[in-house]
DNA sequence: ACAATAGAAGATATTTTTATCTTTTATTAA
DNA sequence: TTAATAAAAGATAAAAATATCTTCTATTGT
C-alpha cells in the first residue's frame, strides 16, 4: 500500500509526536532505534518532511526532532502526500494514465470507492490521537 | 496499490477474457498491444498465471493464450494473491512484521478495515464481468 | 574561542522491480 | 518431414527503491 520510505515516515512521525511533549527534542539515533529503521534512511526522510514544515529540526548538542503543538493535528494522508505523492488517491488501479471517469478502466468506479475510503481514513487519522495508546503500551510502533 | 507487474497481469487476463470467446486464442503480441504493455514482460507474467491454472496456452501456429470457461469465474483477488502475494491483504499497513491483533501498530484496526474492503471488492470482481463493457467501448484497457 | 554534538547534504552502494534479448521447445500446415 | 509459428525458459540489462557512507554546517556548553 505504502512505500517502504512512507511507512518509516509514518512511524518516525508518530514516534516524534509521542516522544516530544514539552518542547523537548529526539534524536536521529533514537527515532532510528525507536521504530526499527535504518538510521541514515530515515535521516533522509526526515529532512524532506522538515523542509515541508511537518517536522520541526535543530542542530547541535541538545538538538534533534520536534513537532510543533499545531502539527499534531496533520494527518496521515499529508505525510503520504509529500512522501509517495497522491497516487494512491488519484491513481487509477490498473495504472492506466488516461483512466478517467469519461474513459474509464474496468475498474474504475470499484476502485473509487475504497480509494475514497483508504484517503478519508487517513485524512482522520490525526499525529497527536495516537500518542495515549502508545504510552500505555496498547499498540506498538517496533517489535514490541 | 498494485505492481507494476500486477497491474499488467489484470489488464492481460481482463483482455485474454474479452477476446477469447468460441475458444479461439490470442498471442502474446497481440495482448501486449491490446494492453500497452512491454511485449516480453507480460509474456513472462502469463507464463506463470499459466503454471498456476489461470489461464491456458499453447504453442505453435495458432497458438496463444485462452481461457477456460470456469476461469472466467476468477476473481481480480486470485491473480494479485499470485503476482504480489497476499501482503496487501494481510500485511501490516506501517510494515511491521510482529503486528497483530494482540500487538497491534498505531493504526491496524483502522487499516484492518479498508483491507478488507479492498478485498471484498477484488474478491467479488470476476474477469467475466468485464466483456461486456469493454466490447461496448464503456470501459478501456490502453488509451482510449 | 573551542571541542563536542547532531542534523544537512551529497555521493555511493545494494537490492528489487521492471524490461529486454536470446535460445529452446511444442505445434501446425503444407 | 520440413518450414514457419508461437510460447517457454533462461540470461542479461536498465531503472527505481532502499540503504549506507562521508563531509559539511549549525549549535551548545565549557
Amino acid at each position: 500500500m505504502f512505500s517502504k520510505t512512507c511507512e518509516y515516515a509514518i512511524r518516525a512521525m508518530i514516534y516524534i509526536a509521542q516522544q516530544t511533549r514539552n518542547g523537548s527534542r529526539v534524536g536521529i539515533r533514537q527515532i532510528a532505534a525507536g521504530i526499527d529503521s535504518p538510521e541514515h534512511f530515515i535521516a533522509k526522510i526526515l529532512q524532506e518532511l522538515s523542509r515541508k514544515g511537518l517536522v520541526e529540526s535543530m542542530k547541535g548538542p541538545t538538538g534533534g526532532f520536534y513537532l510543533e503543538e499545531a502539527s499534531l493535528n496533520r494527518s496521515l494522508a499529508d505525510i503520504v502526500k509529500i512522501v509517495d505523492g497522491d497516487q494512491l488517491f488519484l491513481g487509477c488501479g490498473l495504472g492506466l494514465k488516461q483512466c478517467s471517469e469519461t474513459n474509464p478502466c474496468p475498474i474504475h468506479f470499484k476502485f473509487k470507492k475504497v480509494r475514497k475510503e483508504i484517503q478519508t481514513m487517513l485524512e482522520n487519522a490525526k499525529l497527536g490521537e495516537f500518542i495515549e495508546k502508545l504510552d500505555r503500551n496498547e499498540t506498538f510502533l517496533r517489535r514490541g
